[in-house]
DNA sequence: ATCCCTTGGAGAGTGCCACTATCCAATCAT
DNA sequence: ATGATTGGATAGTGGCACTCTCCAAGGGAT
């Protein structure tokens, strides 16, 4: 197909299409004639997944790229790419203050200690051997800090749950990658749908926060 | 404490603070002077959590406001007040395609269905009542579409997991939330560990799936 | 009292960044 | 032949959270 099918297939203007072929998020399509290339149902899935990424998953540009290469990285393993492109998936920009600085924050030492301590309780033993190079640790850290500057400063106790929860929410995650044969498209199945189910999970909550009180505090109904 | 104090307490420039005045965000300092005003605490705190709205819950600053008001409403009672600042909460902006519009999307339609389906394998009578009215609500329905446009269409028993998961963390959101004794606190503290622990909760979701791949895949330790 | 600093307030400007609009020459479709 | 389309390059737009610049009116130390 070109362009202009690409384009209504996906609903995605082509001056956008050709914004992300610019910017690499995007493979160009096999070359036909000197002006014209052709694109497969390969592209719109990769279109799609950018999308999602970018519009749902709030990441910039740039960190999409870097996720993409990372899902086609094939110098690596099937495992490792899998945890490649999971870590590579930013998990909270605002929170990730990388502190590979000085690191003199006070707060974000004793928030350290804590997630040390946490993983520790959860059992979870590769989780802190990877330590600081994981994105989704250094936000941990950054919103443990945040809380208690915030004027919530939580435990270990506090977090626990919040930990257990999460760790059942892992194996039904990979549960759910693990529905497909092919490799590749477990590597893009775990980054889709770690994305994807985001808004999911945080809606459910936001939901289930009003239900819960209600069963609380309201008498009628 | 003046202004001068304010910013260097709260780590935020005057400059700021002005504009969050400006758009209703803070609430004026009492006036001492002609040209000054005195903060005290509570302006304190209040820039705290709009910090944590705006940068954590990245938030627009209009929704902000919406969110800020709800939490003081003294025209309704605590309950309600402390539903209606969780329902302000947006639950991610993108996915919130109001379909009070003409509604003519199947994907639309058919996510509606599935999410009301879960609702009542949840057990869960409050949620559906409310409706469309709710941000949570709309946002749930547009994921579950875009997850299907996506290529990853999901039947009600791949989000039941994810709902029973989001059962029992509302009921831990809750229970953090009624350690405030205070009414005006607890709304609060509602809003602001929603918005303050959705990246824990995210960052743990993340660590979860390497640990959880981890397992299932590395023979060495 | 004086002299410089700070304050509250208002308006305009900045920087970022995803996207979009405009052109263009080469080529395709008919 | 001829009007539409394509890939490509470049410049522009819009939204939005700030941030800068002024300014007149007070303060505070001497």
């Amino acid at each position: 197909m070109r362009m202009a099918e690409l384009s209504e297939r996906s609903g995605i203007p082509t001056a956008t299409i050709k914004y992300y072929l610019r910017e690499g998020l995007l493979r160009p399509g096999h070359r036909v004639t000197a002006t014209q290339s052709a694109y497969d149902d390969g592209h719109l899935r990769r279109l799609r997944l950018v999308r999602a990424l970018i519009q749902v998953g709030r990441m910039p540009v740039a960190t999409a790229r870097e996720v993409l290469a990372a899902i086609e990285d094939d110098s690596i393993d099937h495992h490792s790419r899998l945890g490649a492109a999971i870590a590579a998936l930013p998990a909270d920009g605002a929170l990730d203050a990388a502190f590979d600085a000085d690191e003199l924050d006070e707060e974000t030492r004793a928030a350290r200690r804590r997630a040390e301590e946490l993983f520790e309780e959860l059992g979870w033993t590769h989780a802190p051997a990877r330590g600081a190079s994981e994105a989704a640790y250094r936000v941990l850290v950054g919103a443990i800090a945040g809380l208690a500057r915030t004027g919530y400063p939580c435990e270990v106790s506090d977090l626990l749950p919040y930990g257990r929860l999460a760790d059942q929410l892992g194996v039904t995650d990979i549960d759910m990658v693990e529905r497909y044969g092919d490799p590749y498209e477990q590597v893009e199945a775990a980054v889709a749908l770690t994305v994807l189910y985001e808004p999911v999970l945080l809606s459910l909550r936001r939901l289930a926060e009003a239900e819960e009180s209600n069963r609380r505090y309201s008498s009628r109904s």
